[in-house]
DNA sequence: AAACATTTGTCCGTATGTATT
DNA sequence: AAATACATACGGACAAATGTT
C-alpha cells in the first residue's frame, strides 16, 4: 500500500492553509517547535516540509528569526503591448507613481544613440516609482524624445498612465520593440527606493517602445523588487493582446 | 564656451577602450592611482568616470581588489520556438551540458498537475547545468511526461539537445507556452552549481512548454548566471521566428 | 595564522566656474 | 548686478576589504 510520507502530508497542509489566508501574507509562521507539537512529529519533519515550501517560494526563512510567509508576487506581463497601468490595474491592484524626476534636457551622446536622435536634441526625462498596495514595486527611468511631443512632461505629470500621456501628445499607438531582462543586486539609490537591503537581488529590465512607424519613442531602465515582482512571457499574450 | 567635464572625457576614452578590447574582458582595470597619473587628474576624477561606466555596467568594482571588465553579457533570446542549443549555438559559443541528475520516477501531486497528468503516472526528471565557454551558464530542473515517451530518458543522454530528444520521440513540434521570470538569491546547491557565492543574484525563469496540440511536454525551472546572461524577449521574435 | 602592503570607499575641506534666482 | 546654489576639480586622511608574505 502506497502513504504518503508525513513530511509530505504536513507541507500539503501548510499549503493549503497559507492559499487560504490562515496564515496572512509577510507574518512568522509559528515556529518549528510549535509545529512539531502541532503534528506531534520531530522537528526534522517539520524542517523538511518547510525546505519544500521554501523551495516553492512560499515562504523564506531566515536564521535565528523565524519562517515568513512570502508576499504574493504579482504578475507583470511582457508582450508587445505591454502597458504598466493597465498591466496592473486590470488586476485589480491599488497602483500608484511617485515622481522622483521630470525635466527636459538636451540628450548626451548615449541618449541620443538610444532614441536614434542627433547629440543636443532635447529629450524628457523621467523617474518614477510604482506604488502597488501602499509598497514600492518598480523603480524606473525614462528618455522620450521631445521633439515630437514637446508638451509630453505636462502630460506625463497630470497622467498617471504613460500610454494616456503619450496619447495626448499624438502618439496613439505603440509597442515594445524589445525588453531585455538581467539579475543585479540593488545598490543604493535604487535599494532605497524600493525599501529593499542593499545588495538584495531586483529585476532589471531594458526596453525600447517604437510608435507605429517604428521610430523610438521611449527608451527605459526598469527595477523591479524581487520579492514581489514576476514578469510572465506568455506566447498567446503576444497574439491576443492587441 | 562649452567644454565636456574632464570625467566625462575619461569616461568616454574608457568606454571605447573596453570596447575595442583594449582592456580584456575580466580583466582588471589599472588602479585608481594609475589612471589618475594616467589622465593627470585627481583620484577622484577617475572615481567619478568609473562610477558611471559602473552604472552602464561595463565594469565593476570591488573594494580592495580593483575595477574589473565585465564580461560579455549572453543574450538567451525567449520566445515560443525556445530552444536552449539552437539559440545559444547559433551565436558561436561553446555550448556544453552536464547532467546532474536524470530519473524516471512517479509524479507527485504538484509535478502532476504541473504536466496535467494523475498523480503517480511517471515522469522523466532532469537536472543539468549548461556550460558555455567552459563556465557555468544556468542550472536547469525539468520534468516530461514518461507515457508518451518512455525512451526519452536514453535520448536525453545520448543528446546534448533537448529538442532532438524530443524529436527521436516522436515530438516533432512544440512551442513555449509561458514563461515567469524573477530574480532570487542564489542558495546553497544552485550557488555551488553556477560558481557563485552564496546569495549573489540569479535570474529564476519557469516555463511550460506544450507540443502541438497543447499538451504540457516539459516544465522546466531554471537558474541563470546572472552576470553572464541576459533575457531578451524581441518583439519580432515571437511573429518571425516559426 | 598573523602581519603587511595594496586598493577601494568615505569623509573632511578648499577653490573655481556656471547657471539660476 | 548680486546672491545663491550647483557641478566640477583638487588635496588629504582614515576606514574597510583584499591579497600577499
Amino acid at each position: 500500500m502506497h502513504t504518503v510520507a508525513l513530511w509530505q502530508q504536513i507541507y500539503e497542509t501548510l499549503t493549503r492553509e497559507i492559499g487560504s489566508g490562515h496564515y496572512p501574507r509577510g507574518q512568522k509562521l509559528p515556529t518549528e517547535a510549535a509545529l512539531a507539537r502541532r503534528f506531534d512529529v520531530n522537528r526534522h519533519t517539520i524542517r523538511r516540509a518547510l525546505a519544500s515550501l521554501q523551495e516553492d517560494g512560499l515562504i523564506h526563512v531566515r536564521q535565528g528569526a523565524g519562517a515568513f510567509v512570502s508576499q504574493a508576487q504579482i504578475d507583470y506581463c511582457l508582450g508587445k503591448k505591454t502597458r504598466f497601468s493597465q498591466n496592473l490595474s486590470e488586476t485589480g491592484l491599488d497602483v500608484n507613481r511617485n515622481i522622483l524626476r521630470l525635466e527636459t534636457l538636451p540628450a548626451s551622446k548615449k541618449e541620443a544613440g538610444l532614441l536614434a536622435l542627433h547629440e543636443g536634441d532635447r529629450v524628457h526625462v523621467l523617474e518614477a516609482v510604482s506604488i502597488i498596495d501602499g509598497a514600492p514595486f518598480s523603480y524606473s527611468s525614462s528618455i522620450f524624445p521631445a521633439k515630437p511631443m514637446p508638451d509630453l512632461q505636462q502630460s506625463l505629470r497630470t497622467n498617471i498612465s504613460v500610454t494616456a500621456a503619450l496619447m495626448e501628445n499624438g502618439v496613439m499607438d505603440y509597442s515594445r520593440a524589445w525588453t531585455k531582462l538581467t539579475a543585479k543586486r540593488a545598490l543604493g539609490p535604487v535599494a532605497r527606493v524600493l525599501h529593499i537591503t542593499d545588495g538584495a537581488p531586483v529585476l532589471r529590465t531594458v526596453s525600447l517602445n517604437v510608435d507605429a512607424q517604428g521610430t523610438p519613442i521611449e527608451y527605459g531602465r526598469s527595477w523591479f523588487h524581487a520579492d514581489r515582482a514576476q514578469l510572465v512571457v506568455a506566447g498567446d499574450a503576444y497574439d491576443s493582446v492587441s
